[in-house]
DNA sequence: GCAGAGGTTAGACAGAGTCCAATTCTTATC
DNA sequence: GATAAGAATTGGACTCTGTCTAACCTCTGC
């Protein structure tokens, strides 16, 4: 989606490109996100935006980790009880779920192919799918 | 995985199958899943049980869905960011979820076949696989 | 520079879920 | 049927994630 080019005046672009106008934390809130290119939580965006100087309230966190959501910037990823994930990579692909130690790993949706699903309820239309699969610790 | 006998006495005598003492509490508390067949969050699964006269408290409640899902008897369901749903069918099967609604719909796994799923992570065995198609309403 | 819209903020609030020490129940044994 | 010991239940305090609000700030176009 991006390519490896986190700077922040590349994010600023980015942002405007998707009709997000470029405020400092919010391009700190993309960095975070894109530059670690990981599955984090709210806090832990919280967390990393206000490492060097407290700078990013946590009610912005929420509303940007939305507006992004919302605009296609990033992805939601709810295999947690306890909390929403949010996902820079954007293309279509699954989740491994370790549910012992919290890890998320990307499953490429290419190579997946999933056949014999049934028709969608009547006056329904599809949103999205998620796979995840949930794997532990091999017993020792 | 039981017939349609969701009297007390006998769904009493799946508890002692499963090894858990039948309790009153625990007992109305399989009866509110087993008998609705529904996926119920904690909080409705609290309210039905105590719609007559209350006598089941909330700490038990999430004591003994946690014990039912241990023991193989329920299964958790994890598709909105706000709540855990409870789901008294443990066939293999996926889910429709309507991201408007909340309703939760079973897809039978036996119809569904996916392939090309990468190798497990080294050192992980799996846990479980869930699918979750959302919905939404289609544009009126 | 000014105005207005849009963005940010602290902190109060809500809801799901956990924890604890005190109490009550269940069950095995007599 | 009574007893005793372990198991289960309980209210309420607590934690954590996420939302909301009203005041304040900042950016942009004029
Ligand atoms: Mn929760
Ligand atoms: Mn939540
Ligand atoms: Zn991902
Ligand atoms: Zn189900």
């Amino acid at each position: 989606m991006m390519n490896t080019d986190y700077s922040r005046a590349n994010l600023a672009e980015v942002l405007r490109g998707h009709g997000i106008t470029p405020t400092h934390q919010r391009i700190e809130i993309a960095h975070a996100l894109f530059s670690k290119m990981a599955h984090l939580s709210a806090d832990q965006v919280l967390a990393i935006v206000n490492e060097r100087h407290a700078e990013t309230s946590k009610a912005t966190v929420y509303n940007t980790l939305k507006l992004f959501v919302e605009s296609g910037l990033v992805r939601e990823v709810i295999v947690d009880p306890s909390k929403v994930f949010f996902d820079p990579n954007t293309d279509p692909h699954h989740h491994f779920y370790d549910i012992e130690t919290g890890e998320i790993t990307d499953i490429d949706a290419a190579k997946v192919s999933i056949a014999g699903l049934p028709e969608l309820p009547p006056g329904k239309v599809a949103a999205g799918m998620d796979v995840i699969i949930r794997v532990k610790r091999a017993i020792a």
